[in-house]
DNA sequence: CGTTCCATTGAGATGTGTCAATTCAAGTGG
DNA sequence: CCACTTGAATTGACACATCTCAATGGAACG
């Protein structure tokens, strides 16, 4: 450890280690994920081209903090991210978890600067897209540009589901929304839906979802004795996915009006 | 009244009518709002030509339903319009108000289709501003696919700001917020900053911010007992801005961590 | 092998929801 | 212009979900 990092130039730095996350998007196993679109082999390349690949971030290490310039947004590669704000009286809110193949840091677009920080929940490999290229980038290229407007597009669904969710739901359908959410996450990858290590601390968790670590805790307690999860720590076990569903909101039979 | 619209031809339905509402982007009041970058006027030109301005929506009407094909964003013109979503239990949740200047529909470009409903809480005049030709005309203009990025992503923050709010505050503070969001909208556009109508019901205050409409109506009257404000059923007096923000969130003095 | 942070569980407090009754505002038809 | 109707808003009493405070147990890390 020590390692006295300036005395050794920038990109050596940022590039010296030679190990598997230095592939390339055509060849990466989440390309699918992060570039749903059919870009042909050549623009593939020259967005390729653009990209930055980091040395992993360590847990706890943040990738962004809240205000400082925008340039870049990430995908991730490997491990998990979280993004959280803090709020003027200085509490953190967490506005979201983000897992392999998914994409975050769009929201300091607006202003030139980070809405938020993002951290790692553990270590994690990000890709590093520069903003400014993908602008450029997207004026050659449509198809790129419009995947970027929907993938934009995408996160203000996702928020808007996140504000139903606290407007409306109570804290065991947060709870079951936010487990279905990490499960279907996983199937995306081709991981297990129904058996899974939660990255995030209860702590986490009840930021997120607007509730008290208490109250995360009691629900997961009371979602165990219901035989619908096994948790254990941080290792969390769908044993009746229907009725994870039923309780995350389906409540299907409903209402006159 | 009673035009046989169907008889005259569609261009003939949309530009019939010569009164104020066709404006053009050149001398549009709100121009500095919907389209704050710098786009000479030749620019501004063509993105005039592709915009629509219908007949006004009546109080009540539908811009567009969740779940219809996305084929365009609007702007607000005059008057205001409520967002919301229908949840899978059939319950409503309103997802945002949008006022003269603001632009809203991004939502649907992920889908290409609306993720959510848009309806006049009051008469309103929106542009329409067909997407397909929006992205053309961007990779074309720099300066407009980056005004549009941006739009997106202050849409983003701005939900993530209600998420905290949802997430973190009482009911007095979602209020107090709400007031002062819609004050500082209202100064954008050269309105008054203290006194305003507000053009939803009490209902929809409510489901917005996560409360039910006994509470809002509780927090007004507490609020008017405070003489933070005078409210007179939808009219909106701001007669003590200072502590209204204080409620708002910003308690200052605060915290140890 | 202790320190520290995280997680669980209990008991009691409280803010907001629910239910219900009343008032108020707006629009309609006589 | 005045009853009448209808939906919106207010207010009160009570219930309950979640928070707060507190104590204990467990995992992780040096």
């Amino acid at each position: 450890m020590n390692i006295p990092a300036k005395t050794v130039g920038e990109s050596a730095v940022t590039r010296k280690c030679t190990h598997d996350y230095r592939v390339s998007c055509g060849n990466c196993r989440l390309n699918t994920l992060c570039l749903p679109l059919a870009l042909d082999s050549a623009d593939v390349e020259r967005l390729d081209n653009i990209i930055q690949r980091g040395k992993p971030l360590q847990k706890g290490e943040h990738l962004y903090q809240e205000g400082v310039a925008f340039t870049a947004v990430y995908a991730v590669r490997s491990g998990a991210i979280k993004a959280y704000r803090v709020t003027d009286d200085g509490r953190e809110q967490v506005t979201g978890f983000y897992f392999p193949g998914e994409i975050l840091g769009m929201d300091g677009i607006s202003k030139n600067a980070h809405a938020c920080s993002a951290r790692a929940l553990e270590t994690a490999a990000v890709c590093e897209i520069p903003f400014s290229h993908l602008q450029e980038l997207s004026t050659q290229m449509p198809d790129l540009q419009r995947h970027f407007f929907q993938l934009m597009s995408r996160e203000i669904t996702e928020d808007q589901q996140l504000i139903t969710l606290l407007s409306k739901n109570t804290a065991e359908e947060r709870i079951a929304a936010l487990m279905l959410s990490i499960s279907s996450r996983n199937a995306r990858r081709k991981l297990s839906a129904t058996q899974f290590r939660l990255p995030m601390s209860r702590i986490d968790i009840g930021n997120y979802l607007g509730l008290t670590v208490e109250t995360v805790s009691r629900v997961f307690s009371r979602l165990q004795k219901l035989e619908i999860l096994e948790v254990s720590n941080k290792e969390i076990k769908i044993l009746d996915l229907d009725a994870l569903k039923e309780i995350a909101n389906v409540h299907v039979q409903e209402e006159d009006e």
